[in-house]
DNA sequence: TTCCTCCCTGTACTTTGGTACAATTGTTTT
DNA sequence: AAAACAATTGTACCAAAGTACAGGGAGGAA
């Protein structure tokens, strides 16, 4: 049996969910939510005329009340900016505040049972953006014939650091970056740091 | 009530499976399975000692039998390149063929039910990896505070463009580069031409 | 041992990048 | 008209990047 509590500001544009969740709660603040009984299992997060750079902070202070509580985020203007930005913050869904009783029990099934729901637009955007970080890792011709000190160079000077900062990371001298850095440039055919950051950023430079 | 159809190239490995669906199908060939009658809900695919790369066919071909299937992928050697593969070809789930029937149940719930189920590992990976496409974007007074000249610059620049070849490409002096790269780092907030990359290929000039 | 690669460093020099100070011209806003 | 902004260019200077030439130590392979 699942419980429901729903924290909104503004409860009275609320009809949608109330019809989907009958058995459900509807608190107005934190402290309400925190005095809370029993074994809750989701979370609902109605912001809807707070300002977005809120609706991170209250995500994430509900998670500091319930830390393996699953939450969904429901928005009256949904955009895929604060879709992203909810679900950095470990939100588990994202949908409109006015989805049908029967979407908000969908999502409330996929949500309770590990999964995550997020628009099909939002999906298909992440998923490419995903892919484009992922798929270009299996080629790579460059990167493998660096040998592994020539390596972290490269990847800090991908990370915008000057020789100097490189230098200090590796604790090494100024010069000898500049020597791993000319063995760089000559095997993978390039002429500066410049091109090496577009080798890099081309070729799946990821974490 | 659910139809699960399985397509399998190791039906012997599939106890846990059979286990978690005991009125679900299986099959062996891409044919029987376009043979199937009645209402399908999942389709499972069951890859094990295909090539990575045919499991994205494989996949297409079922998507071109049942347009509105939704289909998930079970590995016997679960990873993350291939989960992404399987993603991005339109599976709307992506599991170990060896998960307890329980957690099977619940990949199955999530996914008939419109949510997309993968391993919490790569959600952070691609949640990760769509946050630092996405997120850049809001605070972004940055381009659209250039003008259009300096538009220009930043663009050539991003290519990896020296100062020289800028002023070739723009039909200007070199000094007049300068001069707006200038007003773009004081107006980006940035030191250099190595962190005005870095900062493009971060707002999105994708696409 | 000898050869080779990797990693490290030094001096010196050239080229490129970035900043300071300054000025001209044309357009837009107030 | 005056003020503000955009685009352009100049001289000069300093900092950073890159190259040339050269050498030493550690470790593996022939």
């Amino acid at each position: 049996m699942n419980t429901h509590i729903c924290l909104s500001d503004r409860p009275e544009h609320l009809n949608r969910w109330r019809q989907a969740f009958p058995t459900g709660t509807v608190v107005a603040t934190l402290s309400a939510l925190s005095r809370t009984t029993g074994a809750t299992t989701l979370v609902w997060l109605h912001a809807e005329n707070l300002p977005q750079a809120h609706i991170d902070e209250t995500l994430l202070e509900v998670r500091e009340l319930f830390p393996d509580i699953r939450i969904v985020v429901l928005s009256s203007t949904p955009s895929q900016k604060e879709a992203l930005l909810a679900l950095n913050v470990g939100a588990s869904g994202y949908c409109h505040a006015q989805s049908t009783p029967q979407m908000l029990q969908q999502v409330a099934t996929v949500v309770s049972n590990g999964g995550l729901w997020i628009g099909p637009q939002l999906m298909t955007r992440v998923m490419a953006a995903a892919g484009r970080i992922f798929a270009p890792e299996p080629d790579h011709p460059g990167l493998k014939q660096l040998t592994p000190r020539e390596n972290e160079v490269a990847l800090a000077v991908g990370r915008g650091a000057s020789n100097r900062e490189v230098a200090e990371q590796l604790d090494i001298t100024e010069r000898t970056v500049k020597a791993h850095l000319g063995a760089i440039f000559e095997k993978l055919g390039i002429r500066d740091r410049l091109q090496l950051m577009l080798f890099l950023s081309r070729s799946g430079s990821s974490s």
